[in-house]
DNA sequence: CGATATTGGTTGTCATGACAACCAATGCGC
DNA sequence: GCGCATTGGTTGTCATGACAACCAATATCG
């Protein structure tokens, strides 16, 4: 009886709030993206992985999976990023179904002249509103989060050093 | 120089996993409704709202600051959910330029169907995965981030009430 | 009052994502 | 090695959201 009992009143907040955040985040990071870089907040995800990937490569499978993509929306953006010159696909040797997708120099501009305001807009909409004692609660709470909502952990490892290693490597040319 | 520094490590980690959990999130409840009662998570979001309304109305522009909506969008949503018999709209008598939405029978029916299964989804995804203490820290963390994405506070105070107050009311009938 | 600006909503057009169908290459069983 | 299932990707079609243009009603100001 107890799991689909109504929250309590603790529960109802923090659930709101953060289905509140969810709704919020993408509009904001997409309104900054689109206005520095012209590029989707997806889109700097995927040069983002790509950046910190080794040989600046990945196999589209493998891209999609961690960027939570399905294949074909992969497939349109890798298209339009491709049409840009930020990203180049080429047939893989070993399997020549597979096709792995490069970030390009231009790219890796691109994913420089972006940092700085990237972590600008990151750190006054969010983590300058909290304290260190709460930034290192948001990450247990998220990680704890993403076990139930990612098991495979496709995400949550990769995805987090990408966007790290991204931001530091262009901060750092 | 700090605004622009790369993230601290700790950082780094909360931002990346924040990020991964709101990719995630709306899927996850996107999937719920969709197979339960047909409905996304932005129409139930609408419909819980107006639930929670005086009158079980409200006006199209409340209702989409409510729920971070542009206007377009709530009306193209609220043209669906009418042809559903869910909502109904009717001109206000005050502001002949007004429209006032109002959840019907109907609608508060498939929300009550609804309930179960949308908290046992909220449960066993999110909740479960944290006990008391984490609970109250994410309420805390996400009001501070509410506070910079929201300062006018449209979401975070009706939306709360709005949730909570749906599920609530329809698991008591 | 009458012209103009502003507010409240709706309806276009266009870009983007989901889902299904499809093709190519590989693996696997016998 | 040949037939079939599976994997890896791309390309359709269709639903949904953003943005702009538009119309109706109200408020404002001379």
């Amino acid at each position: 009886m107890t799991s689909t009992q109504p929250f309590s009143s603790a529960e109802a907040t923090a659930w709101a709030r953060l289905v509140a955040v969810s709704e919020l985040l993408p509009t904001m990071l997409d309104a900054q993206l689109l206005r520095d870089v012209e590029l989707t907040h997806f889109e700097y995800l995927v040069l983002s992985v790509l950046a910190a990937s080794p040989e600046q490569t990945s196999r589209m499978t493998r891209l999609a999976s961690q960027t939570n993509a399905t294949l074909p929306r992969l497939s349109h953006v890798a298209r339009r990023l491709e049409q840009k010159r930020l990203l180049e696909r080429f047939p893989c040797p070993q399997d020549k179904r597979a096709t792995n997708a490069r970030i390009t120099p231009d790219g890796l501009a691109v994913l420089e002249q972006a940092a700085p305001g990237h972590v600008a807009t990151v750190r006054s909409n969010v983590l300058d509103a909290l304290d260190p004692a709460e930034v290192e609660q948001l990450a247990a709470i998220t990680a704890s989060i993403l076990a139930r909502l990612d098991p495979e952990g496709r995400l949550s490892a990769t995805q987090c050093d990408a966007a790290t290693t991204s931001v530091e490597a262009s901060a750092r040319p």
